[in-house]
DNA sequence: TCTGGGGTCCTAGGACCC
DNA sequence: TCTGGGGTCCTAGGACCC
């Protein structure tokens, strides 16, 4: 579609050029898998998957992986059988070094100048809108060896007007032995969009698409071109975005400056069910200042926490409780000390005995910055205790996370997670660099 | 035996007010 | 005994994303 642009946002410089708005979806191939790769070349061929946390889902796999049928979210123990009659890699996750990575990906793309957001760990949209249209596919190539060259991470590139059409190009960059697909300058795309499935639009999830197929909307084109009152009255203003995006109607706009987070959690599967309060006290006082920790990074206080615990939901034979209560702070904090206080009080008043717990959780929501003065009662004791919690923050940045903690968060933690699998390679930390041998 | 974790946004419905 | 209408704000739950 061709539209005026206020350039810069001022208005005395509308341009009168034409202009095609030009999205780039950037999406690291199987991140994990090529994460691991890269420091073990003796897994490049070969069918390779990441677990979950607690080795619990298979949550990324390599195209071999994916030929032999695994399924993205499959349980592990479900899938044993063909990982060991095919001799698959198993790892389990190493957020610290995809964390990594990803920021040197991202640091690249950002090398290239254009508008970035950063979407998720692996996956950012570049607009590109300032290339002409018939340069942009080799822009693309560009960035992609670029990225290759320069981390070493596979990556596949879709291009298109709108931030859910990329996602589609994307879709089909991942089949092209280029990794790059171009929408731009596409005549008719209907062709292109009948071949994509309904619940591969970017927003069209289990439900949607459960209620798309029951109004006959199988694929892409149908949802492009069914008309916008009935989506609006029939399901709601994302679906309506959604189908306007195909249109090549930008209705998501890149957001390329990073916003403070609203909500912070923290929560665990445990290695093995726990059954006593002081067990699962343990675990919660964990989660509480690994959360604290978080949004002080931040420099934000919570109004609420909640705390969450759980049995698990696909063992009925033992009976299934679930339960969370949430509480206001009297005065938004990021204390560690108050914070696993309050969460200790609530586990008391949620625990049952005779359960066998697989899983709890806090939640600090009603961020916002910690630097406003917004009571009148901030006191010496209060900055005493900012001061206790920066130099605990700091002491464990040095000497790694819970070199100093609570007496309450324990040292035994039977619950914690497993991992069997891990590569034990951390980038970010010295001490655990791969070691080569001469 | 073994089924992840961390986010955001939207909406319906209740509480409350005039 | 009859029992309006409209507005705002908040929250819980659902759906989606990676």
């Amino acid at each position: 579609m061709k539209m005026k642009i206020y350039l810069f946002g001022e208005l005395s410089l509308m341009s009168s050029i034409p202009f095609t708005r030009k999205i780039a979806l950037v999406d690291c191939n199987s991140f994990y898998v090529s994460c691991e790769r890269l420091f073990n070349p003796k897994i490049r061929k070969k069918p390779v998957i990441v677990l979950s946390n607690n080795d619990g889902c298979i949550i990324s796999r390599s195209n071999e992986a994916k030929a032999l049928g695994i399924k993205m979210g499959e349980p592990y123990f479900k899938a044993k059988d063909i990982i060991i009659k095919n001799k698959v890699e198993v790892f389990s996750s190493n957020y610290s070094l995809y964390g990594d990575l990803s920021r040197r990906v991202m640091r690249t793309l950002k090398k290239f100048g254009s508008p970035i957001e950063i979407y998720s760990i692996d996956e950012a949209f570049l607009d590109l809108s300032n290339f002409p249209d018939n340069q942009i596919e080799s822009i693309g190539k560009e960035i992609k060896a670029t990225v290759l060259q320069w981390t070493g991470i596979p990556t596949s590139i879709g291009i298109a007007q709108t931030k859910t059409l990329s996602k589609i190009a994307n879709h089909i960059a991942k089949k092209k032995l280029s990794g790059v697909a171009n929408l731009i300058g596409v005549e008719n795309i209907d062709p292109i969009l009948e071949k994509i499935d309904i619940n591969d639009v970017w927003g069209v999830g289990k439900q949607l698409t459960k209620f798309y197929k029951k109004n006959g909307i199988y694929n892409a084109k149908q949802l492009k071109n069914k008309s916008n009152t009935w989506i609006k009255k029939n399901s709601n203003v994302l679906s309506s975005r959604t189908a306007l995006e195909l249109r090549g109607i930008s209705c998501i706009h890149l957001e390329t400056t990073t916003t403070k987070r609203k909500s912070c959690v923290v929560s665990r599967s445990f290695g093995k069910r726990v059954e006593t309060f002081c067990e699962l006290k343990e675990a919660v006082v964990n989660y509480c200042l690994n959360a604290s920790e978080k949004i002080r990074s931040d420099s934000l206080v919570a109004k609420t926490i909640t705390v969450f615990i759980r049995t698990s939901p696909f063992q009925k034979n033992f009976g299934y409780y679930s339960n969370s209560k949430t509480i206001d702070f009297a005065i938004s904090t990021n204390n560690s000390i108050e914070i696993v206080k309050t969460a200790v009080f609530i586990l008391e008043n949620i625990f049952k005995n005779g359960y066998q717990y697989q899983k709890a959780g806090v939640m600090l929501t009603g961020l916002s910055n910690a630097n406003q003065k917004t009571n009148l009662f901030s006191s010496e004791k209060d900055e005493k205790i900012s001061a206790l919690m920066r130099s605990m923050d700091n002491t464990n940045f040095k000497y790694g996370r819970s070199a100093l903690s609570l007496a309450s968060a324990g040292v035994q933690k039977k619950w914690n997670m497993r991992r069997n699998h891990s590569s034990k390679i951390d980038t970010a930390n010295f001490y655990n660099l791969p070691k080569i041998h001469a």
